[in-house]
DNA sequence: AGCAATCAGGACTTCTGCGGTCCGATTACA
DNA sequence: TGTAATCGGACCGCAGAAGTCCTGATTGCT
């Protein structure tokens, strides 16, 4: 379906929020502020900071810190971060398995087309682009690709 | 995941297999010719008639025929005739389920943004670009987006 | 030094929906 | 009109996500 993840979604969320109010912020603190369980917030936590979007500090009064900006995220960092690597079908290069059909295959390769342009697409936006409470000079992420993303929406009709 | 179905694969398969040799073909011979279990395929074809990627004809001598050149079919309709309309997120707008956190959630109506961005780059790309066999005087999608392809060609590696 | 708070990591259960299969409806040909 | 070939829709099993919980490690405060 082409759908990613809730936890994806979460964690956007939970980025975002972290960008406000306090610099240091707790687990159950986060959740309680976006009105998502717990454990689930801790869970996408833990990832990110895996990945290193968030830096952790243990102990008593730790918590989550953002590690960046947000206008410094792509979304490809957070897909990557909770989905692993963005690979829409079972066929990418260097997956190893390799589907039965291989020599008769008429696309062998040709997913790798799909799968970058979706990667270039997610990179384009960022988290900053993402919040709504953010001030924001020009509507979208457009302003910053003037050609890419010029051709992207007039295809749009 | 990020991930679309498997069955969306199969499904480009089967129409590049379509707009090869016979003008209608059944759907155990193309089944065949992919080496792909013939009920699955069965079914895709079923989606794609749906949709009408591809029109069917019924009873003795019957079978499908392409409804469209692949140039004119861009994966995105191939996408959506599978796996349904593009929404990477359960929070598209006009779901109407709504999640509970509707009032707090600081990205209500930003994941259109990331929808756009990936429908776009997915309408770029037609079946005629994924297609290895066909002569293609324009290598790929590439030569009408210069800008766009050649950062995803670098940034490939 | 002891205690409390917090993160880290894993195992487990539930459940959605993808992937695969089957049987009935429809139509052309003889 | 009968027959055979083909499409159309319904059904079921299973993999993987989503969510929960538990135990242990680390650190600040008293």
């Amino acid at each position: 379906m082409l759908r990613l993840s809730k936890l994806t979604d979460y964690a956007v969320v939970v980025l975002i929020r972290l960008s406000h109010g306090e610099a240091v912020q707790t687990s159950p603190g986060i959740a309680a502020g976006i009105g998502l369980p717990e454990p689930t917030v801790a869970k996408v936590l833990k990832a990110l900071a895996y990945s290193g979007l968030v830096s952790s500090q243990r102990g008593a009064r730790g918590g989550y810190r953002l590690a960046r900006a947000l206008s410094a995220i792509p979304i490809t960092d957070v897909v990557a971060a909770i989905d692993g690597p963005i690979a829409l079908t079972a066929c990418v290069e260097g997956s190893g398995a390799g589907c039965e059909a291989e020599c008769t295959c008429p696309v062998r390769g040709r997913w790798d087309l799909v799968n970058d342009a979706v990667r270039q697409a997610l990179a384009r936006i960022t988290l900053a682009d993402m919040d709504r409470s953010a001030p924001r000079a020009h509507a979208r992420a457009a302003a910053q690709q003037p050609d890419a993303l010029a051709l992207t929406l007039i295809s749009a009709e």
